[in-house]
DNA sequence: CGCATATTTGAAGAGTTTCAAGCACAGTGG
DNA sequence: CCACTGTGCTTGAAACTCTTCAAATATGCG
């Protein structure tokens, strides 16, 4: 009997993996995971390291296992814009694209799982049902940027500020649970530095320290320090933020992680 | 021999659709695309009316044959984001999803080529191959959002109507020298209202009455009407824009087109 | 022609950015 | 142990862009 084909007794490398039943790696397909798991390897990044730069050739895609990742473009002038943040569990990378338009960097130090592209897309060739999963989550996605695009559109830096500490709130704040290190649900952590954010939400960094020193005047959370948040008041900051849909999600989220 | 199995013989109402060669219903999938337009059916929709609305069932999916489809959402306060323009070819809805997010509403006169959208979900399940053509499409799209939010992230007032401009004159103007109206293809029809091409830019509709009056008397366009413009200096433009790759892609996109 | 709607123009005001300085903290070397 | 240097964050004041409110003008339609 061939063990390693039928799968018996074969203790995967990737069963161990932080965000194995939140990614793509842990599809229900067994025999598209077992080809996944052999095409993988993992890969750990400083902060500041760039994986993809913009304009270059994608040789890989893959999922971030650990830290932040920034996707952003820059303007012949200097300027810009982090058009996405990923975080654990999240996919990387462009399928089906020689070039990438955007740059992946790591916004803090990061350990990625990596896939050769061509090979993950004869993966999906293979596995139209693996495929299928990526057309949801690139749906899902697709929905969160523009979402975004109402953020960065039409709020103002306040509610910018507000949107941001409610999205870690419901991303991280978790695993600083999990860690031991404060009690409550509501520490939040920022993973990026100021400048980071203030690209990402379209302002600077003045502004959004000012913003933080403000709602702490008001009661609505505490500084820690200059990355803890302790939230105070999670309610008047989803009302701050123009997101009531937020603070239900977030519950909603605890429920299901805690 | 069954002519209507074969295809023989068979003249499809598509073949003379505005948009056939462009859109998904000009799927190489022979077999596909017979069963595509036995569950298409055409609408029209006058301006101002909403075809789906924000947090509404999503029933049916489909392609903008004629007009321009505003993709938008509304906060509790009453601002409004536009996050996406929808024109002739693209498709509109969404897929593997309940209810949408977003409002899907005609910015002006509008056909539409819908289909039910259990009906083509089970579709693309029977066709794997027409189901990969969307998910490039999604790909696509997803990059088209982000390079939106650089823009809305950071670009001036000037810069935006500059890359709005620019966006029309890549997306439409080739239509405006097919009716034969004006001579050149630097001629750009506004198809929304002040208002709209506001809330798409994130800006007021008065600062874009201003940037354009603005620009006129610095020559750059000529201003023909409140809707029509004439483009005096595309490469100026696409400097103001600051999208060098703008104006590339536009003298591309015009040799495929005309 | 008159009314409703859409766009332009003007002036005042708010919010954000910019520039500059100050503070806090970590790492380094005397 | 303490200055020293670099980095990241905060704070202040001035400048600027854009928004807001208001009025004027233009456009379209019965």
């Amino acid at each position: 009997m061939n063990f390693a084909a039928s799968g018996w007794l074969q203790h995967s490398k990737c069963d161990d993996c932080a965000i194995h039943n939140r990614s793509i790696c842990g599809a229900e397909n067994a025999i598209a995971a077992q080809e996944l798991e052999r095409i993988s390897r993992t890969r750990l990044v400083p902060a500041g390291q760039t994986i993809i730069s913009e304009n270059s050739e994608i040789a890989f895609v893959g999922n971030v296992v650990k830290g932040v990742l920034k996707l952003s473009k820059t303007l012949e002038d200097g300027r810009q814009q982090i058009v996405g943040l990923l975080f654990p569990s999240d996919f990387f990378g462009r399928i089906y694209q020689e070039r990438s338009q955007f740059s992946f960097e790591a916004a803090s130090d990061v350990e990625i799982c990596v896939f050769d592209r061509a090979a993950f897309e004869a993966l999906l060739a293979r596995h139209p049902d693996v495929e299928h999963e990526i057309l949801l989550q690139i749906l899902d996605e697709l929905d969160a940027v523009r979402e975004w695009l109402v953020v960065l559109g039409c709020q103002n830096a306040e509610e910018k500020v507000a949107g941001f500490l409610l999205m870690l709130l419901r991303r991280t704040a978790y695993r600083g649970c999990s860690r031991g290190d404060y009690g409550a649900k509501t520490i939040v952590q920022f993973p990026i530095n100021r400048k980071d954010i203030a690209m990402f939400l379209g302002t600077t960094l003045e502004t959004i320290s000012r913003k933080l020193q403000q709602m702490s005047r008001e009661g609505v959370l505490r500084i820690i320090d200059g990355q803890h948040f302790e939230i105070l008041d999670a309610e008047r900051l989803a009302k701050i933020a123009g997101h009531d849909e937020w603070l239900r999600d977030h519950t909603a989220q605890l429920d299901r992680t805690v």
